[in-house]
DNA sequence: TTACTATGTGACAAATTAGTCATATAGGAA
DNA sequence: TTCCTATATGACTAATTTGTCACATAGTAA
């Protein structure tokens, strides 16, 4: 595959996540599958916008979901986008580090 | 740190890669340290672009600069977000597979 | 000094993304 | 059937992001 493309369905996966209702999201759904209703109260947002980052977290292959009955149940579908969170939050830790380390210094 | 502004940290670092150029400038990075315009070429864009795009990915505290004579050398600041890089490759392996799967299945 | 090169920045238009509201759909209960 | 609830979707505006261009800055050399 041609690394242009690659790069760009990187930047697709990575743009599915980089919303902070999304990582709200994903950090909800740590425990375990969830329905839409359950979601947008834990995040505290509007079910038809909550459905609508739902849906663009599944077309990214982020999250895939199941119908039960009138609910539509969400989850994580790579243990490695959670891994990937994961990343994020040591990137965090190291940049907060770094900031502190950086006030001792004066 | 109220979970909130967390989600907006994370969401911040994932959005500074969410770009294919910039998935390109991290691929390209990879082996060392690099000036912008060596970048420029590599990634084939604009050098006032790629500029914008560095700054971006600097004020994230994904990459970090020095100074050298007229150039300015970039290079990435976490070897975490490499690894971050890698877990967005694993989760399109994945997603490769199972469609695959689907394939094998019609 | 002038000229040249590497990089950064501001203004702008175009494209993309986000949120809200109204409405549609679909499953279940009465 | 009608009604209710959960979810999805289309239209729309507002906000954000992107790329390009012209210009500014800064280091170097002649």
């Amino acid at each position: 595959m041609e690394k242009q493309i690659i790069y760009e369905k990187q930047a697709n996966v990575a743009k599915a996540i980089a919303h902070p209702l999304r990582m709200a999201i994903l950090d909800f759904l740590r425990d375990g599958p969830q329905c839409v209703c359950d979601i947008a109260d834990a995040v505290k947002s509007e079910r038809s916008n909550i459905s609508k980052h739902l849906s663009l977290m599944v077309a990214a292959g982020v999250l895939e979901y199941r119908k039960q009955g009138l609910q539509v149940i969400y989850k994580v579908r790579t243990p490695c986008i959670l891994r990937f969170v994961d990343c994020l939050t040591e990137a965090l830790k190291e940049n907060a580090l770094r900031e502190q380390k950086l006030l001792n210094v004066i």
